[in-house]
DNA sequence: CATGTCGGATCCCGTATTCA
DNA sequence: TGAATACGGGATCCGACATG
């Protein structure tokens, strides 16, 4: 997929400011004429790409050239998705906007930049239609009723007038004024069932107040802060909001953000293997170190 | 259509050589 | 001695063709 190699290319020279083109083929695993395609590509789209010849040359950005690094910020991918899976609901006004970003920069079918993954821990096919539903609903201004398990696993049923699909931490959630509570709520679509889009319509409200912490609650979240070597960087800007992020001294990263409890979070921080030089707090650490320790004793590593 | 391979062109730069 | 020139290695660039 070439267009989220673009941007990882963009991020890289972001921060280190020149690359050689054979760098750049050995990290992405592709020939250079490839980075050379995709250098023309980016320069095409108005990225200010040049490239020295000779000793001690290489690939870089223009200059003073700074990137508008919101361009990638959570909740633009948030709104990006939104916007790609309901392109007819363009109500939010941010959405114009980092599309036409984005256009401007890949002229080109724009579809493919992010995958959607609607099940990544199973085959949770199911999901996929609520969503449908949920979007229909929120097009047409209809009433869903529902009946929803909370944290606790405590259930109710609700009756909301959906405003908004959020997509978060692998997980989709919808907002909506709860007719039950008379607030706004977040629920977490796979904790719905029993979803039945009502004949009662709505006016849509005027404001959505923008609902981070109310989606973190939801979540069990906990911080955790890693610290993610120089090489890292291409996933550290990937993967975390700007704001989050800490560039020590030395090149590497400190990054802190919240993350759902649990073993998908141990997957991820394994995930990054070699790359990931300390963790906190400690019983995040102790986790990993318990499933290395596992690991090990499974594939008969001498200790 | 994106990518890889090949071959060659071109450039930059440090160093060695030549020349006045 | 100092300036001009030559050379070679490292790097970008690009076209043509093959592959899947």
């Amino acid at each position: 997929m070439p267009l989220s190699r673009h941007f990882e290319i963009v991020y890289m020279l972001l921060h280190k400011k020149k690359v050689t083109a054979d760098e750049l083929a050995a990290h992405f695993e592709v020939s250079t004429r490839t980075i050379y395609r995709d250098i023309d590509a980016l320069s095409a789209a108005g990225i200010p790409i040049y490239s020295s010849r000779g000793k001690g040359g290489g690939i870089s950005l223009m200059e003073g050239y700074v990137f508008n690094t919101s361009l990638l910020s959570e909740q633009e991918q948030d709104d990006i998705l939104m916007a790609l899976q309901s392109v007819a609901t363009a109500t939010i006004p941010q959405v114009e906007e980092v599309l036409s970003k984005l256009s401007r920069l890949f002229k080109k079918e724009m579809e493919n930049w992010i995958e959607v993954d609607f099940s990544p821990w199973g085959s949770q096919n199911s999901q996929r239609q609520l969503f449908t539903l949920i979007r229909n609903a929120i097009i047409t201004n209809r009433v869903i009723k529902f009946r929803y398990y909370n944290v606790a696993g405590e259930q109710s049923y609700r009756s909301i007038e959906p405003a908004k699909l959020l997509f978060k931490d692998k997980s989709w959630y919808v907002e909506g004024y709860c007719l039950n509570t008379e607030s706004y709520r977040v629920f977490k679509i796979s904790r719905m069932k029993e979803i039945v889009v009502t004949e009662i319509s709505y006016e849509p409200r005027t404001v959505v107040a923008a609902t981070d912490t109310k989606v973190n609650d939801l979540l069990h979240t906990i911080e955790v802060t890693l610290h993610i070597s120089a090489q890292g960087a291409y996933r550290v800007y990937d993967e975390f909001a700007e704001k989050t992020i800490t560039q020590r001294e030395d090149g590497s990263y400190t990054v802190t953000a919240q993350f759902p409890v649990g073993n998908w979070l141990d997957s991820y921080l394994l995930s990054f293997g070699p790359l990931l030089i300390e963790v906190s707090p400690e019983q995040v650490r102790t986790r990993i170190l318990s499933h290395l320790e596992t690991m090990k004793r499974n594939l008969n590593v001498p200790l």
